[in-house]
DNA sequence: TGTACATCAGTGAACGCGCGTTCACTGATGTAC
DNA sequence: TGTACATCAGTGAACGCGCGTTCACTGATGTAC
């Protein structure tokens, strides 16, 4: 039948994703480390061993949930349309802002603590590249200049940035990198509650704070001029 | 006996901590959610209902676990000697990210994922506010410019100070707000994994972005002229 | 100092619950001729 | 197109385990006179 898929495959396809929806229901309510088989199956009606003929263990599906929401992250931040450097840096921090609150559960899984007794297999790390490759995007389009790093740093960023094929300088690699747990701390922050009583709501907060971080990385206009040679003290 | 102590106030409070002591040699292993009054009992070889003497619940357990948390991160961090701003900005964070690195599953209980179940009572506020407060004083120290802020966020800020009874700019105390949730952002980051493959040994890339930081709060020497009127634009 | 009573610490059995995983099985879907 | 066989999905019972919390109890420590 259609697409040369079976009627079996397409029943699989289909229930693999409904256990996977479920447990992504579960999370909301009890966290990663509860989430459990057996509520699964008994919220979908089936013998709680039926589980396993989709996925080999608990520990395989937490992989496919949270390669997921690498991946859901990871689209939401791509889908960004490129612009000028400055704008692009405030909307692919929207756009992962957006997501945290509107999946938090699914956030808590790739960001919070590690869950107990799980070990990320290799097939997590792709997805979870997606979204620190985007913000080297947006810095490669702006251009920005490098800056002084004690040798051993300069180092480790050299390699990170040839591995992934960037032509950044260092220096704007580790201000990136800085911008990048800013960004991710302070939506921990927010999610997991460390900024009640002080700057709750966050809104007004966390834009201030991409408008800051943009200024520090050299992304505004004002700082955006063609890179001489504002660059490398000696 | 001792200091007005009856034997049972002393044999109480010893166990008190000795519970205390044998559930943080849990967590390390499995994680907060998983911490459980059988095991700790067990481990003490006493029967599981006379844990019921010390703490009223499990909740209760954690609540102690967690303010003993907050205090000894909160006690390292004021343990620094004040100094000129940028070197006592540096120690402090050094003596955050130490503490981490060496109680990591205490930084988790404070800082990772919401405990599934979980609501933290109004006695975890103080000492949750201890590092904040050390980071205020150090920005106190610096006499720092304001920035232009958003009404919205101006007040909000305003009222943080004047609830802490701080004379900092609002403006100084976004870019402190910002530079907190980078330093933890970073721990977070370093602690739960997210950084292995790229900074990694994260030593110093640590040290650089705190440094940065410091620039970036205006801590500087060079930044840290007299405070004229760089101040709010318009 | 000695006795009588009240307080508290700790026990062990029990209640009622949930979990991941395995296994032998039935019955439906797909495939080769 | 029809039949025979292989593959796969789903069942239900079972194994062995752990959990938080309650309860009636024994025995030790503390207190008032």
């Amino acid at each position: 039948m259609g697409a040369g898929q079976t009627a079996r495959e397409r029943a699989r396809a289909e229930l693999t994703s409904a256990i996977k929806d479920e447990a992504r229901r579960q999370l909301a309510t009890d966290g990663p480390s509860q989430l459990s088989l057996r509520a699964v199956a008994r919220a979908l009606g089936m013998a709680s061993s039926a589980i396993y003929r989709y996925f080999p263990s608990r520990d395989d599906l937490l992989t496919a949930l949270i390669i997921d929401a690498y991946d859901a992250l990871g689209a939401a931040v791509e889908a960004v349309e490129p612009d000028e450097p400055a704008a692009w840096w405030h909307a692919v921090c929207a756009a992962a802002r957006a997501w945290a609150l509107a999946n938090r559960h699914e956030y808590e899984l790739i960001f919070g603590s590690p869950i107990p007794g799980y070990r990320a297999p290799v097939d997590t790390v792709a997805p979870a590249a997606r979204v620190p490759l985007t913000l080297v995007r947006v810095a490669e389009a702006a251009d920005l200049a490098d800056e002084d790093l004690p040798e051993a740093l300069r180092a480790q960023l050299t390699q990170v940035l040839a591995g992934i094929g960037s032509t950044l300088p260092p220096g704007a690699m580790a201000r990136l990198m800085t911008a990048w747990t800013q960004l991710f701390g302070m939506l921990s922050f927010e999610l997991f509650g460390q900024l009640v009583g002080s700057a709750d709501p966050a809104d007004h907060f966390f834009a201030h704070a991409v408008d800051d971080m943009a200024r520090f990385l050299g992304l505004h206009p004002a700082a955006n001029r063609p890179n001489v040679s504002h660059a490398i003290g000696s």
